[in-house]
DNA sequence: TTGAAAGCGCTAACAA
DNA sequence: TTGTTAGCGCTTTCAA
């Protein structure tokens, strides 16, 4: 079981692999290159015969092509580039997913960074990927300007902003109606029967938590018609799982108590339900809580968590797709491609 | 608010860019080519009042380098292709992010692509960033065979496997100790008194699951010396919330009825943990959970799951690190980095 | 139907 | 210190 003196001998490395190009395919295959060219390009054009003689050629060297020859030559880079605020994010790789779906069967490869929000990063790999002249982006930008992104504007580079809508018409975008999302989990407490409601959401500085208070104070306009309603907001520093259990002590100080939590995402919905769990308050039962965004484990959680789905995979898709209208259609004009977000009541918020 | 006629007047798209090269720069410089391309790449042999000049130039003229033309003359392309089987599993974006990480400081630029376990889209995306000249891969290959990776390995593409063992030292990888997790979670148990133990596993078909059952028979062998133990293994067909779900009910049907659910995965646990929610069986007063791999959610959960958690980010630091060793140590040996699970106890295993 | 040759943008050896 | 030039691997006229 043990070697004699020295450890187990390491293998050496494989023979050192020399590059094969369309040369040496031709000499094999007693053509020249321009055949082999064809061969590979417009098989069609060339006889049977010599066709056939390449080909095996092409298996015999293990030729491979090399796409930067080929993309100097006038060829496409066939490369997306696809920049997102955070890979670790569902959100996010959903919308990846969706994108590659789309992508892949065109024959593209993405290149993927995260930029965990820093524009120096962003920078740098939008450069990057520049440099490796992709033939596309799909971004979700880190900054609250564009400036960033001008540099891709002006070298025509066919850009596509992921949820994050372009101020004038300088790309196309895909995006969800927040304020509609903020309106559909407010109505649905509200017609629940819940009349007093604390709506727990972050920065103003973040368009998405705008947007979605925008949506509440439609759905209060549009009940109060009828019925007496009452919103308290409750504003918190960040998006997550503490800050909602940090709030939990303020909301149920509050005189009159609410009967339901309306949570700017899922996140703070989770630290709520934990803050309500640790001092006995049962939901939905004495309290009825809503999330947004619906990530996976929301279905799975006691109670399971009622919250306003965004079609991430679709989205993606949607990118993809405006992306190829612009790099291919001659005709392409800037676009929004805008989608509806989806109630999900779940127990969290049954009656 | 509205137009008179027609819609919004689209705008029309920005002027045409014309691609900049070195020679424009050149030009504007007043310099050759090659003073430039000096300028770009060994700043330090030109003079500075013409160095400066250059970079003005390139300023001016927005001039973004080609990497492919750079890499046709010899160059690297800075480009490292990662092939994952689920881009949605928080396991393998986690390893992407630790792999973009350290490569990222290196100047490389990232491929991304999901194989979601197929090998015939596995084989198009290896034989894209083949073609791309990606300078290596790093990879958790789709199939038990690593035959599909032949070409890589004759090629001399530096290729690093995640989270999968090499069979003979044909490539560097990056694994967890599975054996070892399955015995922490079981020695974990049986230390804090249960001693009647239901392991809920998945397929034998599957590495990770056979290499977890060892490791709970290790831990029964350890301890039996001292106790007396039982495990009864329950099969599933797959390491999903539902199967975890189903069992339940012929876990309870046991007899003796065990006072602990070991799981595979931390899905099958929360399966396990509503199936028992429902049937009014309280965790862990009545019956200890554990699960597998420490997902996010799981601290989350009430009560919150003990589970063994795998360093994910740190599996794709190391990937890189081996990677960036294979291409640029002449002497490179191919190894193993094997990192170590890590027991984390929360209260479903609570005495 | 095939071959010869120019040239894509860049770098590096060599010459000036 | 700077300019000239060959050539990386490939595609695509143009000529044979």
């Amino acid at each position: 079981m043990s070697p004699k003196k020295n450890g187990p001998e390491p293998i050496a490395p494989a023979a050192p692999w020399v590059p094969v190009t369309i040369r040496d395919v031709a000499k094999v295959a007693g053509v020249s290159t321009g055949t082999v060219s064809n061969v590979l390009n417009r098989p069609d054009i060339v006889a049977e015969s010599t066709r056939r003689r390449v080909l095996q050629a092409v298996e015999s060297t293990g030729f491979i092509r090399n796409t930067q020859a080929h993309q100097l030559r006038g060829g496409r880079s066939q490369t997306v580039g696809v920049v997102v605020l955070d890979v670790a994010n569902p959100f996010f790789t959903e919308m990846f997913r969706g994108a590659e779906s789309r992508l892949q069967t065109e024959g593209y490869v993405l290149m993927l960074a995260s930029t965990d929000g820093s524009v120096e990063r962003e920078a740098n790999f939008v450069r990057a990927m520049e440099e490796h002249r992709v033939e596309g982006v799909l971004i979700t930008p880190a900054a609250a300007e564009l400036g960033a992104l001008a540099g891709l504007r002006t070298r025509g580079v066919p850009t596509v902003l992921l949820d994050r809508k372009a101020t004038a018409d300088e790309f196309c975008s895909v995006t969800v109606d927040d304020v509609r999302g903020g309106e559909l989990a407010a109505r649905h407490l509200f017609e629940t029967g819940h009349l007093e409601l604390a709506f727990v959401n972050g920065p103003s500085s973040v368009r998405q938590c705008r947007d979605r208070r925008q949506g509440v104070r439609k759905a209060v306009r549009s009940v109060s018609k009828t019925k007496k309603v009452e919103v308290t907001e409750v504003s918190v520093g960040a998006l997550t799982v503490r800050h909602g259990e940090d709030v939990v002590e303020r909301i149920l100080a509050m005189s009159p108590r609410p009967t339901a939590v309306m949570c700017a995402n899922d996140l703070l919905a989770l630290g709520v339900l934990r803050g309500l769990a640790s001092r006995g308050v049962r939901v939905p039962d004495d309290l009825a809580v809503t999330g947004y965004d619906d990530l996976i484990f929301g279905s799975m959680l006691s109670p399971a968590l009622t919250s306003v789905r965004q079609p991430a995979f679709e989205l993606g898709v949607a990118a993809a797709e405006l992306l190829l209208d612009e790099v291919r259609n001659p005709d392409h004009r800037h676009r929004e491609v805008r989608f509806e977000p989806e109630l999900v009541v779940r127990t969290s918020s049954r009656p």
